[in-house]
DNA sequence: CGCAAAATGTGATTAATCCTCACATTTGCA
DNA sequence: TGCAAATGTGAGGATTAATCACATTTTGCG
């Protein structure tokens, strides 16, 4: 959060960088701005949210929005990057240390309900997936960031399944992954109790594709 | 196709229908805007879409456009349920003289492949899929397409296991459909054979999961 | 301090685009 | 034929993302 975006001069249509905080002031001005926009996006949701509406409610001109966003896209992303931070560095703890059946098995479930109670209580998530979904650039990357992901599943499998094909663990932990973002994301959008009868479905059907009956 | 959005007065957003073609010049242009909005959405996504272009490329005047579309969603939305017609048919067939085990493993094995084929044949699916998730209205209108889909699917299940707890066939049925939908959707945003491997491990997982070993 | 340069702040303005509307043309039909 | 309904048109209204020339504040430094 503290430098640019990195550089992905190959990806087209990433709007080109903006100056980077670096007064006191300034930082908090942008604070207020991706406050702002937060509020907005879990009243109205992304698409609704008009740039001139978070700069009047962050207290700021529009054109300081622009100073540090070179689009509007540019503040979703800012925003849908912590998210990403957070649950990531939450991700690679869970999974860090498991080496057996059974340490998957909890360590699992407890990330499936992290991530399911994560997206209840934050409807700017929800949001945020919806509009990275809708552009090609930040699905791509939000892609790169669930392989990522997986990738830590599939060491802990590997672990556990030292004999079995790396390939194969790999393609598991990544489709089980990708199913979990669905099943959430299905779940949150559908009465409570029915979401959290989908969310126990899937975690007995992903465990016993990773680990077996 | 032929008569207006059946209505859903309580969904907000869904703009106020506008006259349907009743001459046979008129659906012929009809016509050619779909044609033109599918043909630039393949190319450019629907969201970089422009009216003028469609009008212009299919050789109608923007009025005319909006003389049959009341907005720019309803475009795409027009394009999305021929898309979901054609293939809730093929489903409702496959499934529904489905009677015993190795009938399912086999009708599911090959609706799996027919959407994944869908999907990369048309690169438009993709793209109204990405538009109709960042979308509220049209989210919902998909989600309750495919719980219809899975409808058949658990109907399937129940004739198959008459002992079992039917809500919970249904809710495996609705998991294991909307997984499949990611699933294909994860398969062809990558490269040609991991989303095959992805595919084959999807339905694998399916299988274990309606069926049993 | 004094002061120049960099950083930051501003909002009227531009440009792009969706969509409307008043009016023109064509078609169906008695 | 003649009229009403259906269809066709495109200039222009309305909205909004993004720019830019200029004002203000902060920082670094002798």
């Amino acid at each position: 959060m503290d430098d640019k975006v990195a550089a992905k001069p190959d990806q087209a249509a990433i709007a080109s960088p903006r100056r980077s905080p670096s007064q006191q002031r300034s930082r908090e001005r942008v604070e207020r701005m991706l406050a702002a926009a937060s509020a907005l996006i879990a009243e109205q949701g992304s698409d609704a949210m008009r740039m001139g509406e978070v700069a009047e409610r962050a207290g700021v001109s529009i054109g300081s929005l622009y100073q540090f966003f070179p689009d509007k896209r540019a503040i979703v992303w800012a925003l849908a990057e912590r998210y990403t931070a957070e649950s990531q560095a939450c991700i690679a703890a869970a999974l860090k240390d498991v080496g057996d059946k059974d340490g998957l098995r909890q360590a699992f479930s407890e990330l499936v309900d992290i991530y399911y109670q994560l997206f209840l209580a934050e409807p700017v998530m929800r949001d945020i997936w919806s509009s990275t979904q809708a552009d090609k650039a930040l699905r791509e990357l939000e892609l790169a960031d669930s392989r990522a992901n997986a990738e830590f599943l599939a060491a802990a499998l590997k672990r556990i399944r030292p004999d079995a094909d790396p390939i194969e663990l790999e393609t598991a932990a990544f489709l089980v992954w990708q199913m979990g973002e669905a099943a959430v994301r299905l779940a949150i959008s559908v009465e409570r109790d029915e979401g959290d009868r989908l969310v126990a479905a899937y975690k007995r059907m992903a465990l016993r594709e990773l680990v077996g009956e």
